[in-house]
DNA sequence: GTAGGGTTAG
């Protein structure tokens, strides 16, 4: 083309980053630039695409700059662009401001603000902002956003949200979409429900990779690793071709149960027979499995033959020094923590475990000069922590002495019992067992336990067998497809629930249905 | 000619 336009510069632009080009539409745009050729709305909505899919923060913030200089700042593709690419690039609240100066948003805008949430580890924030998208009126979230949502749920353990949420899924139809069904795979098993995961897996009609490796990832990580593998087998049976995630989720399979052969075998046959180069993560996954194990020097030898960046070796050698304390290895231990160090690579955690590893071996010397160093340096660990949430209420536990969180003693006496139970099943004491939990029976406990008023307002008259009948909701309007989807719901994930009077859910009073009001 | 969603190791 002689003198090409803003239409054909942007359709270059759009065509390069179709496939997976984002340098080069960048570097289109500059060419346009210089010849003079004046960028409209769709040229900035596409170029700042261009440095998200880059996760270019700089390049990003210049392009930002152009848009005000050229006007185009309160349109709203543009706007909802900038939002995703301050979301990937880690920049939330740039993102929000964004957000909260458009004069008018969308479905999309919306979205693009909840998944920057998401994605930056602050799933409340992304349901808050849910929450207030659902007040709108005339709202009504899509399958994007609930992929979002649902996301957020899983990150957070949020079970009886991601329940709403999939009922959400289901009144809308989004059952079958393979993006939205991967994401409830994820949030069951994240959130303690693999029989559940399967389910929602067991009823996608042709599932894809991401699909696969969701529940794959997800048994895996529950220590049912036979049950990943056998997975991975019916996935490879389907003809269907594994990514490198797929990978990691069986190494992680292997490690997790103490399959180290099959491991190994795997990590081998990877590139070989199915075309998945190995890299860093999986060789971390490996390392973690031979560690767990006990064969420390060949871990070592493995972690010495890989030349990594010192981001991405901070896993590689954390997990090295994890297992050289659990074996009091305190010579791999020394290496691994300075590696970690001198590559400022989470320092507080190699201090402790070196200090911890230096305690289990006797040498109290060593212990008080780390921790000693620590103080010197102003280095601080912050403590990690994991927790469950019921009824509403978050319970944080804290490594270290159970009884001092939120009725601590009657976790500890839990705990106790637990171990009784293990040790009759054959569980050998200290850390170095591996436990594997009866997944059907531990299910039921949540069914029972967690599944509070929230579900039982939604969705009223509920009973569970065994005699347990949980609060019924007067009054409650329901409209017929909630009440669909609720019928659906219960075949899924919920078949120990029956309903017991479906005729009173056939009308509902004073126009619209209550269901807007449960999120 | 333009914007949004899912799986990742210690």
């Amino acid at each position: 083309m002689r003198e090409p336009n803003v239409i054909s510069f942007t359709s270059l632009m759009a065509g390069f980053i179709k496939v997976g080009r984002p340098k080069s539409a960048l570097l289109i745009f500059c060419k346009m630039l210089e010849s003079w050729v004046l960028p409209n709305a769709f040229t900035f909505a596409t170029v700042v695409n261009a440095c998200s899919m880059l996760a270019d923060l700089r390049t990003g913030q210049k392009i930002h700059s152009h848009v005000e200089m050229f006007g185009v700042q309160c349109n709203l593709v543009v706007c909802s662009s900038l939002i995703d690419m301050y979301g990937k690039c880690n920049n939330v609240d740039d993102a929000r401001r964004v957000f909260d100066g458009m004069d008018y948003r969308n479905v999309v805008s919306w979205t693009s603000m909840i998944t920057a949430y998401g994605q930056n580890a602050l799933g409340e924030c992304a349901l808050q902002l849910f929450r207030e998208f659902n007040g709108l009126p005339l709202s009504s979230p899509n399958h994007f956003m609930l992929a979002s949502v649902i996301n957020a749920c899983a990150s957070l353990g949020r079970l009886v949200s991601g329940k709403v949420a999939h009922a959400a899924v289901i009144r809308r139809g989004h059952e079958s979409n393979d993006v939205v069904a991967s994401a409830l795979v994820d949030m069951y098993a994240k959130c303690g429900c693999i029989g559940y995961s399967d389910k929602v897996f067991r009823r996608i009609p042709d599932p894809s990779v991401i699909p696969y490796t969701s529940m794959i990832v997800g048994a895996a990580k529950y220590g049912l690793g036979k049950f990943s593998l056998d997975i991975f087998k019916e996935m490879l049976d389907r003809r269907i071709k594994p990514n490198d995630v797929t990978f990691v989720g069986v190494l992680h399979a292997c490690s997790h149960s103490g399959l180290v052969d099959d491991g190994l075998e795997y990590l081998h046959s990877m590139h070989k027979k199915h075309g998945v180069v190995p890299d860093t993560k999986h060789y971390t996954c490996v390392v973690d499995m031979l560690g767990r194990t006990g064969r420390l020097d060949e871990a070592h030898q493995l972690a010495k033959s890989i030349q990594v960046e010192p981001d991405q070796g901070a896993l590689l050698w954390g997990t090295l020094l994890s297992a050289s304390r659990l074996y009091g290895r305190v010579d791999i231990a020394v290496e691994a923590s300075k590696w970690l160090i001198e590559s400022n690579q989470q320092v507080a955690a190699a201090y402790v475990t070196m200090s911890n590893t230096y305690a289990m071996a006797g040498k109290w010397e060593n212990v008080h000069s780390i921790r000693y160093e620590m103080k010197h340096y102003g280095v601080y660990k912050e403590p990690g922590c994991s927790w469950v949430e019921i009824r509403d209420s978050a319970y944080v536990f804290y490594a270290g002495d159970v009884s001092l969180c939120a009725r601590g003693s009657e976790v500890a006496s839990l705990l106790r019992e637990l171990e009784r139970r293990m040790k009759e099943r054959g569980y050998v004491g200290g850390s170095r067992g591996l436990v594997s939990i009866d997944v059907e029976e531990e299910a039921k406990e949540e069914i029972v336990g967690l599944h509070s008023e929230r579900l039982a307002l939604a969705f009223g008259l509920i009973s569970i067998p065994k005699g347990v009948t949980i609060r019924v909701m007067k009054n409650l309007r329901m409209c017929r497809d909630c009440h669909e989807a609720f019928k659906l719901i219960s075949e899924i994930v919920e078949r120990d629930f029956v309903v017991r009077d479906v005729n009173r859910f056939h009308h509902f009073e004073n126009g619209s249905c209550t269901c807007r009001d449960f999120w």
